[in-house]
RNA sequence: GGAGAGGUGGCAGAGUGGUCGAAUGUACCUGACUCGAAAUCAGGCGUAGGUAUAUGCCUACCGUGGGUUCGAAUCCCACCCUCUCCGCCA
């Protein structure tokens, strides 16, 4: 959420920079709901302080024992103008804020201005494209080989976009993830937490999943007392629940930054996606992901957020595959987003490169939505800066091994780092499972 | 699932219809004392918003949402959460 006061103070700065990622900001609508709202909020105020002094002569007069007819029979007055301005206040005001949640993050001023994924910037490239002497398979005919992968079963269970891992490959899935969570807590400082899976409305709202994004979400109906109804959320990232720990949280500055390592499963409905990348393993309902999310100073969070690429980019180079860094534009950062860095891992076999880690910088965006703060130098409450990158995303890491790995007769090497994870294996072969 | 207790400022903890935005303690800040510190003493110290610049004035906030009332932290209703005991359970 945008701070209502820079609206304020500067409609048209605003709108200029929305616009470069593509939004409209409605300023003859802001303006409008502005001056109602001026005009309404002082006209309520300035009653509520009458009805507040006269209540208290009221009071007083009872006290000396004197008649108070008079005077109640005006405050009742004022009493009853307040109950039909009140209602109009609270109008206006869930009007601005119900436009004010619509409103995405703005761009930082370094991110290169563009429409669409076409003007992405590539930061840089490490490793080389493998170089193979036969013709690649992709991930999915490799893992049907192996007798790892079946999406026929997923799909008898449960339906399309949903995955099987069996054997050497399921292990080697879980192998990743706990690689991932190794490194991050032992070599970067961070701390690993377990969380629920399933999240209430004001946590989806906190980190910008709700209310636009309702769609992309599994919702779980939630039947509370007699007759209430709430709703869960099945967690569409590690980012939500990790990012609300600290909803409604003030941080001492000592503490600060806070890092935090989950590993979860992810859910998405996938609305609006129909028909992409329905082969394989890339695009899931389901799927895991190992998260980082920092909470930080104001001052460090760019510092901060570079670091966390950097992590993120540390279990690529250890698993020997190659990818680049690409730098999203202002058309295609997300919502909440000020600043994203997306990873992108060498695919073989669809001779491209695939987003495996998208790393950003929310900057207070997300926390004045949380009210997330610390107390600053000054003694005083001040909204912190949260990131995030995925580090890394599981199941396309799994993809990208086996097709970077594979070997001529459909084997796949494993990566070193991993042999340790699954029993001192070396190579994924056809029945080998059980092991 | 059954029974009970409770949710108030950073923390602890008073407060059952009017001068309560809230006692008191503690933490924190400033000053005095001191070579310095501790102790002691004095003062200050919530958040958000409006107005617009006035060391100003005003509004809202005592788990959440409704209600009663001229007036609600306080009374009524519903819900949420926490704790204790019993039952069930991985």
């Amino acid at each position: 959420m945008l701070d209502i006061q820079v609206l304020r103070s500067d409609l048209a700065g605003v709108a200029a920079r929305l616009a470069t990622r593509g939004f409209v900001l409605d300023t003859v609508r802001f303006g409008e709901l502005e001056t109602q709202r001026k005009a309404i909020q002082v006209r309520t105020q300035e009653l509520q302080a009458r009805r507040n002094s006269s209540s208290k002569l009221i009071g007083q007069a009872r006290a000396r024992g004197e008649d108070t007819t008079a005077i109640m029979a005006e405050v009742a007055q004022v009493g009853e103008e307040l109950k039909q301005i009140e209602v109009q206040l609270a109008r206006l005001q869930g009007a601005l804020q119900e436009m004010l949640e619509g409103l995405p993050n703005m761009p930082h001023d370094s991110v290169p201005v563009g429409k669409s994924e076409a003007d992405n910037v590539e930061v840089r490239r490490i490793g080389a494209v493998p170089v193979f002497d036969f013709s690649v398979k992709d991930h999915v005919e490799l893992g049907e080989k192996l007798g790892g992968l079946d999406f026929e079963t997923a799909a008898k269970i449960s339906g399309a976009r949903f995955s099987v891992l069996k054997g050497g490959l399921a292990r080697m899935h879980r192998a990743l993830a706990q690689f991932m969570l190794d490194t991050h807590t032992d070599s970067h400082g961070y701390t690993e937490v377990y969380v629920p899976y399933l999240v209430n409305a004001d946590s989806m709202r906190g980190t910008g999943q709700l209310p636009k994004f309702e769609e992309d979400l599994f919702r779980v109906p939630r039947q509370m007392g007699e007759s209430g109804e709430q709703n869960f959320y099945l967690i569409p990232t590690a980012e939500v629940p990790v990012t609300n720990m600290v909803r409604d949280e003030i941080v001492p500055l000592e503490q600060l930054p806070l890092k935090f390592v989950a590993h979860t499963p992810c859910f998405r409905s996938e609305a609006g996606s129909a028909g992409r990348d329905t082969r394989g393993l890339i695009r899931q309902h389901q799927f895991e992901k190992v998260e980082l999310v920092q909470m930080v100073h104001p001052d460090e969070s760019y510092a901060a957020l570079a670091q966390l690429l950097g992590h993120a980019e540390v279990i690529l180079q250890k698993l020997g595959l190659h990818y680049r860094v690409v730098r999203l534009c202002t058309g295609d950062i997300g919502f909440s987003s000020a600043t994203t860095y997306d990873i992108e891992v060498w695919l073989p076999a669809q001779n491209t490169y695939r987003e495996i880690s998208s790393c950003s910088n929310f900057e207070a965006f997300q926390a004045r939505r949380l009210q997330a703060r610390f107390r600053n130098a000054a003694g005083k409450p001040e909204l912190l800066h949260t990131i995030n990158g995925s580090g890394l995303a599981v199941g396309r890491t799994l993809v990208a091994i086996l097709e970077n790995c594979q070997q001529a007769d459909g084997s796949i090497a494993i990566p070193e780092v991993l042999q340790s994870y699954m029993g001192g294996m070396k190579v994924l072969r056809a029945g080998l499972f059980g092991q």
